[in-house]
DNA sequence: CGACCCTTTGATGTCTTTCAAATCACGTGG
DNA sequence: CCACGTGATTTGAAAGACATCAAAGGGTCG
């Protein structure tokens, strides 16, 4: 892994080069396809992931069969890390949504540069809250309001995170994210298709008309 | 604030007498009683709060009225931490559930310990690490299952901060906790007091038999 | 004793799920 | 280039879960 590319992260920014190098020495970049999984729920928790383009959702699988989608993860955020901190397994599953790369290093070597940079253990606080955050305003969507309002509500998040207005998202993915069912999230996309705030395709959701998106997802905040 | 209670938190154990002596000149101890409220949402973040005794509820409040309870915190749990930390107003408001007392403390001072001593910073991190597997729990139960298994899993993990198997919640905020309706939990809690799992009373649940509840929750594992 | 808050119950309506089936879009191989 | 397979999306009808509105019951504290 090159040192231009360690800069651009956040979580590596500000470091100095020679350190930068040690670290990309020690770090390598994966492709990643959409389908693949980087590691199952339960399995032992011995590498460090961090999405470097493309997108990565992390989620629950219920013994109803039910998919819940805890987060979805862009560029430069880490995925997994929870395990990694508190020695545990993995808590959920992590599969890719969107062709991308991730950066890959050993357990061993996140936790000595966690343990030796406070830069990075301060990185590593402000991302972590962050989470909470996202977590947080996630836990409020999902658990109030009607599926529309939750839609709106999510698509905005989303928007944050894409380049333009358009989403690579399925239906299915959005219903796993809201915490409803795939027929319900269509139903509940038709008025605002209708109404010109979205428009929609076979995995692909863009934004027309983000103001009236936003009064949509009114009563979340 | 003596050192003997200092020490037996987990966030500042291991410390030693020299800083604990520092911090225990800065921070204070409060009485706190049931309603009181710590903090309201968009309020600016200046305190640092730990929960000593008692119990405090963090929630959001939507626009519908309805109020949906981000948390619950206990003995050695920060309070309002992450708006510290990334210098922004209160999220959420915090308030008194149960009567006991809080550790008082200055954004400044706080700040000050956890930029000075990498071991607070390494507990802050393990408490964000813990806060995150507790809002995705809390997001997987919200989000998925019927409002009976939301109930059995809420319960379940209340009891592991509680003593006895009696916790002190109202029926309206084990609404607010599982995203339902106050009438909506009374009908979910009839079979399983008649069953015998659970024996209720005013502000009161009592868990009589943890396997059953268990089994009621079953789907959300 | 009475006010107040919490809890319980009932009736009704709305939203969401469920199950089943049809349609559509895209990539593949002929 | 077109037919075809596969997975994604859409639609419909019926059942179920939950919310809503209204009112009554019960315990606690001043």
């Amino acid at each position: 892994m090159n040192l231009a590319n360690l800069q651009v992260i956040p979580r590596f920014s500000g470091l100095d080069p020679t350190v930068l190098e040690w670290i990309g020495g020690r770090i390598t970049l994966r492709e990643i396809k959409n389908g693949d999984v980087l590691f199952w729920e339960g399995d032992p928790a011995n590498t460090f992931y961090l999405v470097f383009s493309g997108a990565v959702k992390v989620c629950k699988h219920l013994e109803s069969g039910r998919e819940l989608i805890l987060d979805i993860f862009h560029f430069g955020e880490a995925v997994g890390e929870i395990a990694l901190i508190d020695d545990s397994d993995f808590p959920a599953t992590a599969e890719v949504i969107e062709d991308g790369s991730v950066l890959v290093m050993s357990k061993t070597d996140y936790l000595d540069i966690l343990d030796r940079y406070p830069t990075v253990s301060r990185a590593v606080i402000r991302d972590l809250t962050y989470r909470v955050r996202e977590l947080s305003s996630r836990l409020k969507v999902v658990g109030s309001g009607s599926v529309e309002m939750r839609i709106a509500c999510i698509l905005k998040t989303l928007a944050r995170h894409e380049e333009g207005d358009t989403m690579r998202i399925s239906r299915q993915d959005l219903a796993n994210l809201a915490g409803a069912r795939l027929e319900t999230v269509v139903r509940a996309l038709k008025p605002m298709v209708e109404s010109g705030i979205v428009q929609t395709g076979r995995n692909r959701i863009e934004i027309l008309d983000y103001d009236k998106l936003a009064e949509c997802a009114a009563e979340l905040r």
